[in-house]
DNA sequence: TGCCCCCTGCAG
DNA sequence: CTGCAGGGGGCA
């Protein structure tokens, strides 16, 4: 499900809620989306949280309580306890965090199978922090993870190391753009530009609007492209990922935010999920193809 | 580079 | 029943 902006409106939003908090208590109701000891996330107190291509990070590090001390009496448990660790999410495609404070969740619930009571029937794992509000990670489809890593360590995982540029930092140029996107010249753009090694987090949707945007069709060889073109997609995927979180992300089907909201930017997307309509440049019909085994949307007459 | 797969549920 | 869905890893 989340691409960038859903992943940043989960991030804002929960950050808002849960830093400070500490971890009581980790249940693992699904064995294969978790990997990690939850023993060494109890305990811990969340630091920070952080975002990089559609990874969700979570730092925690220790709780110097009197009540935590007394426990760890051993000068080793201790050094363990005071450890940095961070918690990794990959919401994949139905993966959803929802955190419900207190007894109730926050919010409307507008997609009632996956945001009714909690747990439900998809929760996979829960994050009980020492205030009892709760965090819920979904995933009907289990194709999403968490995974508890050491200090530092996920900055080298197999996960985070070889992902492209972040598109909306200032490391990312149109030259970055496109050097990136020739290493594969003779793909259609628009799959290359899903390919988080070429720029991290633009997944289906953004993708289609980023096309839109630059007014390039999306089966367009890269080989074909001229610099007019580059930085016309340039500018076209950071309008596509900046509007998706300024209107809280997209919701096909399942995405909520923490507080079980829903994202808006779909009603106001040119291209995906359009087909049939008529387009709102020109008033052209909205076809759809499949690229790269993707539904794929397009502007016959504005996307050349 | 292109398939197939992971898994579940919904629409046609 | 078949096909399709915000992703991406592994394989030939």
């Amino acid at each position: 499900m989340p691409e960038l902006p859903e992943v940043e409106t989960i991030k804002l939003s929960l950050q808002r809620k849960i830093v400070g908090l500490v971890i009581k208590k980790v249940e693992v109701k699904s064995q294969n989306s978790f990997s990690g000891d939850p023993q060494e996330v109890e305990g811990k107190k969340v630091l920070n949280l952080w975002r990089r291509a559609k990874v969700l990070g979570i730092d925690i590090g220790s709780y110097q309580s009197s009540a935590i001390s007394r426990q760890t009496k051993q000068k080793s448990l201790k050094a363990e306890d005071r450890r940095l660790m961070t918690i990794l999410f990959h919401l994949k495609m139905t993966g959803q965090l929802i955190y419900e404070d207190g007894k109730r969740l926050i919010g409307g619930h507008p997609t009632p199978d996956m945001t009714g009571p909690m747990p439900g029937k998809h929760t996979r794992v829960i994050f009980e922090f020492s205030d009892g509000s709760r965090l819920f990670f979904n995933d009907q489809r289990k194709f999403g993870w968490v995974k508890v890593m050491g200090p530092r360590s996920w900055a080298m995982s197999r996960e985070l190391k070889e992902l492209g540029p972040e598109p909306l930092e200032k490391g990312f140029t149109w030259e970055v753009l496109k050097n990136n996107l020739l290493r594969h010249k003779s793909q259609p753009v628009k799959v290359t530009m899903m390919d988080q090694k070429v720029v991290s987090g633009v997944g289906n949707i953004y993708a289609n609007e980023a096309c839109f945007n630059a007014g390039i069709d999306p089966r367009t060889k890269v080989a074909a492209l001229g610099d007019e073109n580059f930085k016309k997609l340039y500018r076209g995927i950071i309008k596509s990922l900046q509007d998706g979180i300024k209107h809280g992300g997209s919701t096909r089907a399942h995405f909520v935010d923490p507080e079980g909201r829903k994202g808006y930017f779909l009603d106001y997307a040119h291209v995906y999920g359009k087909e049939g309509q008529k387009c709102k440049k020109c008033g052209t019909v909205i076809k759809k193809i499949t690229l790269g085994g993707r539904g794929t949307y397009l502007c016959p007459i504005c996307q050349k």
